[in-house]
DNA sequence: CGTCAGTGAGAACGATCGTTCTCACCGCTG
DNA sequence: CAGCGGTGAGAACGATCGTTCTCACTGACG
């Protein structure tokens, strides 16, 4: 309830907003409205709503991967423990009220045809995360290819997890990643 | 350049546009305009937006699972050649002009917090394609988990080939899922 | 020829959106 | 007290969208 700083009320909301209901589908008076903003001071602090959606995705792509990583150091397992530990992780994401989905993949088919920025962020992120499943498979010992194949089981289970609403896809994943693991040497 | 079924000018119009620039993007007098058509007959056979948008979906999906049915089935080879033939079959996809990742992911994250059809349409087309699978991987002696694993990778690889624009994905993809199949009893 | 159902072409309508402007009001400085 | 820079609240503006309406015209039929 207490008064935060203008900018992070409104990317709060924004936030909220856009990934819960896709972008277009925000107007930027519902944006004023959730975050308890006039007109004038939300233009103040994003001249435009392109800037807004620049900055809901880089903050959203930031504590995104930093909550991955946390979660995954925190198992304090083996580095093949924490290649497996990201899809627990990405188990429990599914399972939150209100996914839908990864919000850069969601912002890329509504307006990558249209912004770059959103396909900069979109390809960013995604590059961002291959590249630490990359750094974790390179600690377990595991060949690149593998991160690679980790990284399109992770990917598949964010899509089939929020078309059929049903995180048992990252168990899945999470099969599918120890048996590839077991199915390459250990270094 | 001859005249088709009014109807199918309109939905290759639409389908053109609304998966190239995302349906929300284009407006009614956009795929009029491509369709050479008249407002009025447009209305006449898709009296709404919605109903159009759900006809493009669905008939996508009939030609999407067709095209990759005829393409597997052509190669000839074993169960299990077919099934790594759907990988080639994606890479072949990928690197179509135009691509622009799956239309259904692309439009659920577009319109699926707001319309129940568009929803509809996505879970069916996946359903449909994890079904097709499954059959192949029965037909190959895999166990079920293993189609599973398997749409997951395609499903990643579909991602990952839209976000980064790079049809290697579907090679990757490939490469995995025959580890997969080597790593379980083929019965 | 006269009538009328249906069409093409596009204007019109009402809603919504992103963005900007108005204006009354507040607190500060001289 | 007089003046003024900045704010809150929301109306206003111009563009766009989905959908419907107008109207002149055509061709078939009596």
């Amino acid at each position: 309830m207490e008064q935060q700083d203008p900018r992070t009320r409104i990317l709060d909301a924004a936030e909220e907003l856009f990934y819960g209901q896709g972008i277009q589908a925000v107007g930027m008076d519902a944006v004023r409205a959730a975050s308890g903003m006039t007109m004038r001071r939300l233009y103040q602090h994003f001249p435009s709503k392109g800037e807004l959606v620049e900055a809901y995705l880089l903050r959203r792509d930031g504590r995104w991967r930093a909550s991955l990583a946390v979660y995954v150091s925190r198992t304090g397992g083996s580095p093949r423990e924490q290649l497996l530990a990201v899809f627990d992780w990405l188990g429990r994401w599914f399972a939150e009220p209100g996914f839908r989905g990864c919000a850069f993949v969601n912002s890329l088919g509504e307006l990558g045809a249209v912004s770059p920025a959103v396909v900069a962020a979109a390809r960013h992120h995604k590059a961002e995360f291959g590249g630490y499943l990359a750094g974790l498979a390179e600690a377990a010992g595991a060949p690149p290819a593998t991160a690679v194949h980790l990284t399109l089981l992770a990917e598949g289970a964010i899509t089939s997890a929020a078309v059929h609403g049903d995180p048992t896809a990252a168990a899945d994943a999470r099969e599918a990643a120890r048996l590839l693991l077991d199915a390459t040497p250990a270094r």
